[in-house]
DNA sequence: ATTCCTTTTGTGAAATTTCACAAAAGGTTA
DNA sequence: TAACCTTTTGTGAAATTTCACAAAAGGAAT
């Protein structure tokens, strides 16, 4: 035993990850995989006898599913992986369908390059074998590092190019398409411009952390990536498994509570364009997405649902109306004055009445008072502004000369 | 009597129309009024004796009350009165406080330039007395015609300030009030510009029956009256009787509808401005009024009860929108293609529903469908559209988008 | 003709909203 | 302080809306 424990078995050349793979699986009788620092998937023992079902999935999908990966963070086990040096060993988790098993990082420097995961059988690894992982991940490093940097390469060439696209530097289609095809680039046939302003600029590490949400979180099928200061931009679609309408916005929820909780990065502000299908039109779709950004600063409550370009709603004429805006609506002016004179609250209430679709339940609840108070305060409010509140039109133009103004003093 | 007969009473010269009132009532032993066309007392006998309250209320405020007038016109008394050449008696008509009168037309060369009353006693006229009224009219023509005359020449001189006033001519305010000072005019410390559009020049026959209207109406005070091609424009106050907020609405459904009556003109479309009290905005009134129009022609039926500016509503901002369309949004082109596909009629009903302030049951009546049936419809749309009905952003934003669409096709 | 799908209408119970009235609370003014 | 006004809250009955379910009607496809 003694001896074997010196010969590290797998001091030979590989010529590829999938080798390696193969020669864990030899050494220790268990099937193995391989993945990136996302997750994603790089290679994996072929003779697997024994396949649990959260290993079929990610041979499957060429990755580790969601559901998987958001398990082994709450229990803490992707935070160990990354901080220990030596393989740890996983207690099965049942309802997500995974098994005994061990891993371990495969690290340079201090910088994670991925994962070897073992399924263990029902005879468990020896201690021995656990140490020889360690020699697997080392051999690992420069047969990932190869893989990471032609990635790498490949990004940097289109960074440019994208960057070119969104802020409109071509003139037209063909140009677009020209640079397109000169990059070796695969379009998505239909794509969708998502951003991200964070509050500070985004680092190394935070790019890293960015890049691992955004690979492992499959709500979301990403294309590209650029990054600018403070702002993040995706060019993606939504996930074959997702439903068109909220695949966006639950990614962005998504996304921003997770970088929030697994990262500390707080106060990340997304949002998304409309789709479209031709490519120069990455640039409206972007600036959509900036558009709702902007318009969620300016009403934070007003959209804090709202994420998608369609359904700004109304929101969309606002900065329009706000622009040429005319005198206060007289209504408006009366209650205002009515407000001052009484110190009571008539205006902000109409406000939120609308809001709540002219639902005295719903608005009554938004302001913490009485229903009967509500309904009196809305009976004193067409009284005073000498409006009828049974008129959408009248209402409309009051809600969105309300709405304007308050952009307006912004 | 024949001597009697032959002899005319009032061949004397007469100063004014006082004299000649205060003489036919010592002739007749009545008391007497004398109106001009638009029943405007000019003068009245005054040793009344014997007043009825309809005299009353005409010397009290300087004019026939406007009910008066209705129920004469509806009675058929002053067409009657406009065609005949002789005096002739009118009934009692209790409920409006109106005795026993004799009346007749003051009239030249088929001009009726006005009417002389006379109340009568319990003693009735006789045949003779009636013809001698006759007489009195004749004598009254060059009295009246003083009069009128006057007030045109006035009128002459300030029909051009007023069209300059209107079409913005003055580059200040003070060039306007020097201009006021100038030509004398009175200006109301408040004021509203009302327009209407006719469909026809407005002819000077159609001149006289619009003033008419005007002067008999007493829901509103008229400072100003503009003729030009087929447009009037009024700059008017509220009477003193009506409350601020419904008395231009009321003045123009009353007049759009009593020029049609009376006079079969029909299809007179009319609005108002907003309210100011500085002069310098009449060019600003009259705009808002012309809006108002303009919109009533694109959005008929939205608009019909619609007269003011401030209760444009959202439509305000209708045209603004209209002018920077952006693509159509999404859920309208769902709903339109289903539409199409099915032969439905999904988009048109959520129109309705969301103008009838998504009141199920009031929009069903507009539709003639059953109110079950709506409710279905509305089921529908949400789903075809993937919208959320009780989403006031977002209807509003469908809203906005369809009626800006509707403007823009016009 | 049959089948399938969508739409319309009817029925009635359950849920919700509206409304009038009373009482209480809070603030201002003389 | 009392008198007055405005606002808030509570109560409960009446009116209205919502919703599920069933049946029927209309079209399109086979």
């Amino acid at each position: 035993m003694e001896e074997i424990s010196h010969k590290n078995p797998f001091k030979k050349p590989f010529f590829d990850l999938k080798e390696l793979v193969d020669s864990i699986q030899e050494h220790l009788g268990c099937p193995a995989t391989i993945e990136d620092t996302n997750h994603r998937l790089n290679a994996y023992s072929s003779h697997g006898v024994d396949a649990d079902p959260a290993r079929i999935g990610t041979i499957i999908s060429q990755r580790v599913p969601e559901k998987v990966i958001n398990r082994l963070w709450k229990e803490g086990i992707i935070p160990k992986l990354i901080q220990s040096d030596s393989a740890l060993r996983i207690p099965h988790i049942d309802d997500i369908g995974l098994r005994d098993r061990v891993a371990i990082a495969i690290r340079k420097n201090n910088e994670i390059l991925g994962y070897i995961w073992v399924v263990e059988g029902p005879k468990k690894l020896s201690h021995l074998q656990l140490e020889h992982l360690k020699d697997a991940a080392v051999v690992a490093i420069p047969l990932m590092a190869k893989i990471q940097q032609n990635r790498k390469r490949k990004e940097e060439n289109y960074q440019e190019f994208l960057w070119q696209l969104l802020t409109g530097q071509f003139k037209n289609r063909d140009e677009i398409y020209e640079q397109v095809h000169e990059l070796h680039l695969k379009i998505p046939n239909h794509f969708t411009v998502l951003v991200f302003y964070f509050e500070q600029d985004i680092t190394q590490a935070m790019e890293e952390q960015i890049s691992y949400l955004i690979t492992t979180s499959q709500k979301i099928t990403n294309h590209f990536l650029v990054l600018m200061d403070n702002e993040l931009i995706l060019i993606a679609s939504p996930h074959p498994s997702q439903s068109d309408a909220t695949a966006f916005d639950s990614f962005i929820t998504y996304f921003t509570s997770e970088i929030a909780n697994r990262f500390s990065i707080l106060g990340v502000k997304g949002s998304s364009g409309k789709g479209y299908s031709d490519f120069s039109k990455a640039m409206t779709s972007y600036q959509e997405a900036q558009k709702v950004l902007e318009l969620k600063k300016v009403f934070p409550e007003e959209l804090e649902n709202v994420f998608h370009y369609s359904q700004l709603g109304a929101f969309l004429y606002i900065d329009l109306i706000q622009q040429q805006l005319p005198d206060e609506h007289p209504a408006i002016s009366k209650i205002r004055a009515y407000d001052k004179q009484h110190k009571s609250n008539f205006l902000k209430t109409l406000e939120v009445f609308i809001q709540q679709d002219s639902n005295m339940n719903e608005a009554a609840k938004k302001l913490f008072v009485h229903t009967n108070t509500l309904h009196y305060r809305m009976k004193r409010v067409a009284e005073i502004g000498e409006i009828d509140l049974t008129n959408v039109h009248e209402k409309l133009g009051i809600y969105l000369d309300l709405m304007a103004r308050k952009m307006k003093n912004k």
